[in-house]
DNA sequence: CAAGTAACGGAAACCGGTTTCAGTAATCCC
DNA sequence: GGGATTACTGAAACCGGTTTCCGTTACTTG
C-alpha cells in the first residue's frame, strides 16, 4: 500500500505538494501532472485514518437505533444513509435491541469511535440519569446531536419527529367527515409516548368538531399485535363504535379478521383506519386505509440536520415535525344512519 | 478533549507509561494508579484515528446492501451488527438503492475509508467487468471479503448463502408428502439467479419421487407482486395444479385472493406454500404455510467469518450454505382424489 | 559487598497525512 | 539591469497514539 511519501519520492517533489495537489490547492501544472502520474502508478489511496487523525474529523456519523429488523428502522437508516452520503458522510450503525440501559453504553461507545456526530432513534432511556447525564455532556460540548422521535422535554437538543398528533387527528378527522357519530380508537401499549399524543389527536379532533369523547370508545390492546384487538374489540363494539381508529395496522388487521367471523362488513357496517402503512396494508381485502409515516423522510431530515451540523451551516437547536399522510382506500365510508 | 500527552503530565510520567497502562502491559503499581487517577479526573478518551494509524486497522466492518428499507435487509443488518460486535468491530453501511453500476464505486468508497474487511450483500454486477477486476484485486491482497447470497461462480471468494435449492426442495416434498399429484411452482423473476435454483430444487424432488415435471406447471410470475400473481395464477389452474409453490409470500398472497374470488377454497381445494415467511404470513387467514429465510443468521454467518478473517483465526477460503425451516400453517393439507 | 540479572520507565522514532513558515525562482515594472 | 512583487515549493512541526531501545533502579546471588 503505497504512502504519500512514495507518491513525493516517484514525482520528485515534497510531500506537501503531493497533498496540495490531492486537496486542490493551486500547484505548477508540471508538477500537477507529475504528482497524478506518480499516484496513477502507485494506484495510491490516501490513508483516512491519517487524514482523520490532524484533521480531527472522520466523516462518519454514528447512528443508534432500538431495532433494524421491525418494519420502521430499515426504512428509516435508508433514508438517513442517502442523506449523510450526499454530505460526503459515513454511517455507522448499533442497535440496542431493545434491551434496557444498553443506550448510554451505546452512546458512549460511538462517541469514543470520534464520530463527528450522533444520531439517537427512539431513545427509550433518554429521561434516565446515566442518559440525561451523558447528553447533557455531549451538548455543553455542542457535539453534534441529534434526537429523532424521542422525548426531549425540557432538554435543549435538536429533535425531529413524525406528528402523532396531527396523524391521529387526521384520521379522526376523516371518519367524522364521513359523518361517523361514534368514532373508536384502538391504543397499542397503555403509556407510550406515542399512544399518548394519538390520543390527544384523537380527542382533539372530536372536540374540534363538537363530538363527544366516549371513555368506552377508548380501547387499549397494550401492544401492537392483531390478536390483541381480537381481545378488545368486542368493547368498542359493545359501545356502538362505527368506526374504528387503530394505531397500528397489525391492530387493524387483527379487527378486520375478527370481524370477519362476526359478519361485521367492513366498511359497510364499520370502518376502519390503521396505521404506519405497511407493506401489506395495501394488499388486504378491503384495501386498508391508514396513516402513512414518513420513514424514509424521518431519516433524511435527522441526518440533514446532523450533516448541516457539522459542516457548520446550522447552529441553532431546532425542533422539526413531519407531517403523516392519510392513505384513504377501502376501508373508510360513509356512514349512512 | 484530553490528550495522552495531558495525562502523562498529570500523572508525572511518559506518553509510554499511559500507553502502557491503556493496554494492559505490566506496570508499577504506584504508576498504574496515579495514571489511573490522571485518566479519571482528565475524563480522558484515546483518540481513535491515533490508534488506527499505528495500529493500521480501524476495527471497522464496511457492509454493502441493495437496500434497507425492503424486507430483508433490516434483518441481515440486526444479525450482522450483532455478530460484528462481539468481536469488538463496528459497521459502516452503504446501500446501492439497486443501482445498476453502483456497486464498484461503493465497495472503492468503503475500501478508501480503510475498513478492515467488506461484506457485500447480493451483489447483482459480479460478474460485470469493474466488479470483477475490483474483487479481484481485494482477493489477491487477501483483504478480508465475504460475499454473501451472490454468484461466485470460479471466484475464489468466502461465500455465504442461503440455500435456495433445499427451500425449494423441501416446499416440494411437503407437498409430494401430502399426496398431491399436480403441483405447480410460480417463480418471480425469470431468470434471476434465485428462480433458477428454485425451479431446479423444485424439479430434483418431483424427479426424487418419480413425479413428471409438467411444463404447464411452472409458471412465471416476472417479478414477486401478488398482482402478478393473480395474472398468471389462471394458467396453473388449467394445468390442474392441486398445490402451488409461490416463490413469496407476496405472490403466495396473489394466489390466495384471487382464490377467493373465485371461489377456489384453500387448502381444501388447492394447498399452497409460500416464501420468506414475513410477518404478515401468520397473520393470513388460512396461515400461511411457507418457506422461512434465516436472513439474521445469514448476517452473522457473514459477520461472523470476516471477524475471523480479521483477526486470522479464518485464513481458507469457505462457503457455507445455511439451511432454510419450512413453516407449515393452514395453507397446506393433504390431497384426497 | 560486589557483580549479575530482572523489572521498569522514559526518550525518541514512527504511523501518514496537513499546514505553517521561510526560501527560491519567476515575473513585473521602471 | 535591478529592485519589488508574486507564485510555488520544501523542510519541519504537528495530530495522538504505539513501540522499540536503552538506561536506571531494585533485587538476587555468590
Amino acid at each position: 500500500m503505497a504512502t504519500i511519501s512514495d507518491v513525493a519520492k516517484k514525482a520528485n517533489v515534497s510531500k506537501a505538494t503531493v497533498s496540495r495537489v490531492l486537496n486542490g490547492v493551486p500547484v505548477r501544472e508540471e508538477n500537477r501532472q507529475k504528482v497524478l502520474s506518480a499516484i496513477r502508478a502507485l494506484d495510491y489511496q490516501p490513508n483516512a485514518q491519517a487524514r482523520s487523525l490532524t484533521l480531527g474529523r472522520t466523516d462518519v456519523v454514528g447512528v443508534l437505533v432500538p431495532d433494524m429488523d421491525g418494519p420502521f428502522y430499515g426504512a428509516i437508516l435508508e433514508g438517513c444513509q442517502q442523506a449523510l452520503w450526499s454530505h460526503g458522510l459515513y454511517m455507522i450503525v448499533r442497535s440496542t435491541h431493545h434491551v434496557k440501559g444498553s443506550e448510554p453504553n451505546l452512546v458512549k461507545l460511538l462517541w469514543e469511535k470520534r464520530v463527528d456526530g450522533l444520531i439517537i432513534f427512539t431513545p427509550r432511556e433518554i429521561k434516565e440519569k446515566p442518559m440525561q447525564a451523558l447528553v447533557k455532556d455531549l451538548v455543553t460540548n455542542n457535539f453534534p446531536l441529534v434526537v429523532a422521535d424521542g422525548e426531549l422535554d425540557s432538554l435543549s437538543i435538536s429533535g425531529v419527529w413524525i406528528d402523532n398528533f396531527e396523524g391521529a387527528y387526521k384520521a379522526t378527522r376523516h371518519l367524522i367527515d364521513l359523518n361517523h357519530p361514534n368514532i373508536g380508537i384502538l391504543l397499542g401499549p397503555e403509556d407510550s409516548p406515542e399512544s399518548k399524543l394519538r390520543l390527544n389527536g384523537y380527542k382533539r379532533a372530536l372536540k374540534d368538531h363538537h363530538l363527544p369523547v366516549n371513555p368506552n370508545l377508548v380501547a387499549i390492546a397494550g401492544d401492537y399485535r392483531s390478536e390483541s384487538a381480537e381481545k378488545v374489540l368486542p368493547q368498542l363494539v359493545k359501545a356502538g363504535a362505527t368506526a374504528i381508529f387503530a394505531c397500528s395496522d397489525e391492530l387493524a388487521y387483527g379487527v378486520m379478521e375478527s370481524c370477519k367471523k362476526q359478519g361485521i362488513k367492513i366498511p359497510q357496517d364499520l370502518s376502519l383506519i390503521g396505521y404506519d402503512d405497511v407493506p401489506f396494508a395495501r394488499l388486504l381485502t378491503p384495501k386498508l386505509t391508514t396513516v402513512a409515516q414518513p420513514l424514509t423522510q424521518l431519516g433524511q431530515v435527522a441526518a440533514g440536520k446532523i450533516a448541516r451540523m457539522i459542516n457548520g451551516t446550522e447552529r441553532e437547536i431546532t425542533q422539526i415535525t413531519l407531517p403523516t399522510k392519510l392513505v384513504v382506500r377501502e376501508t373508510s365510508s360513509v356512514y349512512h344512519g
